[in-house]
DNA sequence: TTCACCTGGATTGTATCCAATCTAATTTTA
DNA sequence: TAAAATTAGATTGGATACAATCCAGGTGAA
């Protein structure tokens, strides 16, 4: 990475989307600029880049906070991200699976049904089911070869928390029907039979949504934020 | 708008969507810096801001260009902006059109059937039909109450160029199709027919992206941009 | 001639200074 | 006492100076 601003807009993205910083979390530009070592000019090019981005909400003269989602919020972001993932599903059966994709896909599910027949959970297996299943996704979207989609989707996965509250809902049996549900979409994908590939994106998308949104009502993310909280608060 | 900064943001996004700056222009900081009359600091805040949107692309220690987008590219954006408004439609026919946005939607087919019917077509007239075009999209958006959702159609709206190249299809066959889609939308969505109402406005979408990109390859445009093209050049 | 190297100009990146604005506590006044 | 006004402090917004980088043209040697 070139650039000091964009180093600091990594930096910040990264704890932002980690719920290092808390959704409320007012971010101040002098501690920023002192805790990262660079003098306030990258940070405020960051702040401004991470607000055009939707990861924080700008008041002018007055500062960057993060940016809360209530649970109906959370609602909407998936409502939408099943329709897109749904046409990416689409486009691919349609267009044709590339052959990089479909061992990617293959070898991701032969990894992901190891995984989902542990009995045993341990933090880093949960971190590797993570990373298949956003592998899996990914692998999909980016073979649709439509660049504008993959934005849309990318924006409606950068939501603050969305990572970490995703982290509660990995029990045996999500896993497994999560397993299932990408078996059949990549069966639907490879026999180029679109509608059902389309269907079955937007159906398990949608699930993993509502799961998600229950969890995200249950902890109570997005509500009652106090005014001013400020960075220091937030670790 | 309280902040210079957001000052230029709206005069060079304005200027973007609507051609003054060709896709392919780069913009020189101290250039824009005069020419609006403040320093290089907004100007560079603005910048980088509508390079976090999407509309100019950005080289460390090189500089801002336009984004420009070929046909392919915008044949993505109407894919991926027919899934999103169909979901609206769904949303609206499903939970119920407002009372505001019901008045809003009947007024603006009113005004449009009398447009519709005109034999005449002046720069007012496609100005007007325009207008009412958009409110009707937007209306429904709006009225899904996703803020998500809006922030995807919108990003698929800014697309630089896209509205002047949207002008040239307005001939009367054309504009007598578009309001009978919006009268059998508003039907449907009046009715709480979801389903038809999402395959109503997907299609309505999508058949207006195709036409949009028959248009675009027409004129060529996102294809042989010339390197180091200059503002200046751009006027 | 051609390729590598170098150098000057232009442009962007960063730091810092000062101005403008907001917030909150304090004082004043009814 | 309570509400309005004021003022001090802190924070953000903008301008400018300087450093770093890039690009083009020119110079030199093979």
């Amino acid at each position: 990475m070139s650039t000091r601003a964009q180093t600091v807009v990594l930096s910040l993205r990264d704890k932002i989307l980690n719920g290092h910083y808390a959704p409320g979390a007012r971010l101040n530009e002098i501690e920023l600029s002192t805790a990262l070592a660079v003098s306030r000019t990258p940070v405020r090019a960051a702040l401004a880049i991470l607000a055009a981005e939707g990861l924080l909400d700008y008041v002018p003269n007055s500062g960057y906070v993060v940016r809360s989602y209530t649970a109906n919020d959370i609602e909407g972001v998936y409502a939408a991200r099943s329709v897109l993932e749904g046409l990416a599903a689409r486009t691919v059966a349609e267009r044709g699976l590339s052959s990089g994709a479909r061992g990617l896909l293959h070898q991701n599910l032969t990894e992901t049904e190891t995984i989902a027949q542990r009995t045993e959970w341990t933090e880093a297996t949960h971190d590797t089911w993570r990373r298949l299943n956003e592998q899996f996704h990914e692998v999909i979207f980016a073979d649709a070869c439509n660049s504008h989609l993959c934005e849309l989707i990318e924006k409606s996965r950068s939501i603050p928390l969305l990572k970490t509250v995703k982290f509660r809902w990995h029990d045996a049996q999500t896993v497994k029907n999560s397993f299932t549900d990408h078996a059949e979409l990549f069966d639907a994908i490879a026999r180029g039979q679109s509608a059902r590939a389309e269907h079955l994106a937007r159906e398990h998308v949608y699930q993993a949504g509502r799961r998600l949104v229950a969890n995200w009502r249950k902890a109570g993310i997005g509500e009652n934020i106090s005014p001013r909280q400020n960075v220091s608060d937030a670790a």
